[in-house]
DNA sequence: GATGAATGAGTATTCATTCAT
DNA sequence: GATGAATGAATACTCATTCAT
């Protein structure tokens, strides 16, 4: 949790130092990113970052919850399922604003990727909340998806947060790797198709199989 | 590529050895695993290390390539899939043969996480021959797949080995994460069961729909 | 370039550690001095030194600098040649200065004579700054000598000036290895009657013989 | 002093060896030079250099004395000074025959130098080893010129060794940075004008003033 | 509230030397 | 006589953190 300090500061300070770690930890994880290095970019003196966080884990674990935020913000907090509304373009939907959310910011899902794989050194509390918000906001889709008779009940719903979740995080590895017609950059539409095969394959492989097939 | 030195020597002295690095290099990366960590657990000379190794990217690459092999080694090299043999289930038995290597040692699966997520520094070499293995032998299934008219065209292949990879080399965390019975251990069934999940998603998901639905 | 930091350091402490640094560099020149053991001795931190110089590099380079600059300022800066004024009488003078300088620390001379051995490992920028020096400093002396009629004709500049240079830094080696009367400590005497010894051997050697014999 | 082992090795192997190390210790230094890379260039095993000699110190003064020896037989033990022979041809015969072993291996002078400059660190026996030599040769040489009376006696004779030596030593230092028309290799025919002027010099600075000018 | 110099334990790597085979 | 693995102290350099100003 930042010091008061942090909060005080003027908001473009705020921001542009939190950009800037950002950028350092998303890059090289929590362990090998350098305060060194991010103070000398932000062009602020090392003992000021002191000022606003404990210490490096302290500001690691900031990003995270930011990161977190950042997610849900852009995933559900901006129309949730409608009563009466059909399942799985939702589903898309939401992908579809996972994405732009991804492409906004590569860094907020790698921020997350190192919140999960950071259980070691004292850092449980991270991957905790980030699971913990992973759980709340697929799993109540899930639940919703259950209710409305639009998924298979023989599926554990635990099973299908993690399919969710893990195919959410790692689309970046696949669409990088991916052969692009627009090298250097990847683009939005790239994201929309592959989005569109994930649609297809759940909505083909957890829908009940109505005719008994 | 591993000095003669190594090889040389005794058996369980190179496993011991490995087994430390694995350990270290498993949990903390590329980058912050710590070769001093290493030579203090095993109790050798830190110039000894140096004399099997010509550094610690060495020193990682070996290992990964050693997860590598031995992903290889209990997926497909035991039976690929006889000529008209019925796909899914082949597919379940080869996740069930990933699953029990998993069981064997989930820190090869974190190798070989770590190295697709090690394409800066240099280490591009290791994310290349691990993204080799994966289209090799992912792409095979599918291209198998595709050519029995058990997978629907629409699909891309890239797009489908991504899936498959993902979620195979993930699962641990998936099962990790779930309400335990027996507590402290990952037993066998959990992961069986849920590979029958898996197993069901995909086949419903990506089977060519017969009827015209 | 040092930075800043070490020229904001208390003047007795900077002076401290150039006193020390040149010891050691002087001593076992650029690659085998030991920047532990000069920490050491200075009672500082390690990470210290690092907070005024990048490297090991940077530091010898502003050792040579400050050597280079420590020579200019005793031998012409004092006193230029006079119009009209006999060229050899001033010669002496000028080395009876470079005596006094190398009688007041031998180290800058050792530092020097590293510069001009170190053109390999980077360090070409050291050789080429302390070259030019001399080839400005002594190249002037020469370029007058020969203007007013003192010097023959028949020798090349550049030779004229690596006899200069070359005897002027290497003299130390003689005035130690010969027998002294006042032991353990090179006498100014011993010096001066050196420099006599040299400017007689330069005077009949370079003048332009002037009887045509 | 080399072991016995060293002087039974079959000549081919011991020559190789002694390339090799002065390569390795003209260019380095006695502290910097690694014996690693001796024995890896040798393909020799480590052990066995520890078979020819007793420590790195030991390989160190053979070899300076082997340059030690080298330069005696090619500057005097060819031809010493004949009855009645003009002092300063032979000087400058004996400088030719000084550039000729420079040009044939300027590695014997490199040796020398850091022998010279080498006084601590346990080093001095090698130190005193080659300036005795010097003293010897050059010394020789100048009180035959004495004895002739083709030297003023004004001069102190050690202050002629040390000139002679100093500059005969340096004087790749000058011809490397000459300007080279033919760049890339130093010319014999460049070392031969370098003597013209030196000897030159010389023959006019210390020969006695015949006419009491 | 901001600074930035000081710290010393940490990093990967190389070294000369030994000694059992 | 030759080998080459083992050693551990040495190297230059970076780190997160503290604290007096």
């Amino acid at each position: 949790m930042p010091k008061q300090t942090f909060f005080n500061l003027p908001a473009f300070k705020r921001q542009r130092l939190v950009d800037l770690a950002l950028g350092e930890f998303a890059e090289h994880g929590p362990t090998a990113a350098s305060i060194s290095r991010i103070v000398a970019q932000a062009g602020i003196a090392k003992g000021s970052l002191y000022q606003y966080f404990t210490d490096k884990q302290d500001l690691f674990l900031y990003l995270v919850d930011l990161s977190n935020e950042e997610r849900i913000r852009f995933m559900t907090a901006l129309r949730p399922l409608q009563p009466g509304e059909p399942f799985f373009p939702y589903i898309r939907w939401v992908m579809e604003q996972s994405a732009t959310f991804r492409y906004s910011d590569p860094r907020y899902a790698r921020m997350i990727t190192w919140a999960l794989s950071s259980d070691h050194a004292g850092l449980g509390e991270a991957t905790r909340r980030v699971r913990q918000t992973i759980a709340t906001v697929w799993g109540g889709l899930i639940r919703q998806g259950l209710h409305a008779g639009e998924i298979d009940r023989e599926f554990d719903p635990t099973f299908l947060v993690w399919v969710l979740t893990t195919l959410t995080l790692d689309l970046r590895t696949y669409l990088q790797e991916r052969p692009q017609p627009d090298p250097g950059a990847v683009s939005t539409a790239n994201y929309f198709s592959a989005y569109s095969d994930l649609v297809r394959l759940l909505e083909n492989g957890i829908r009940p199989d109505r005719e008994g097939r």
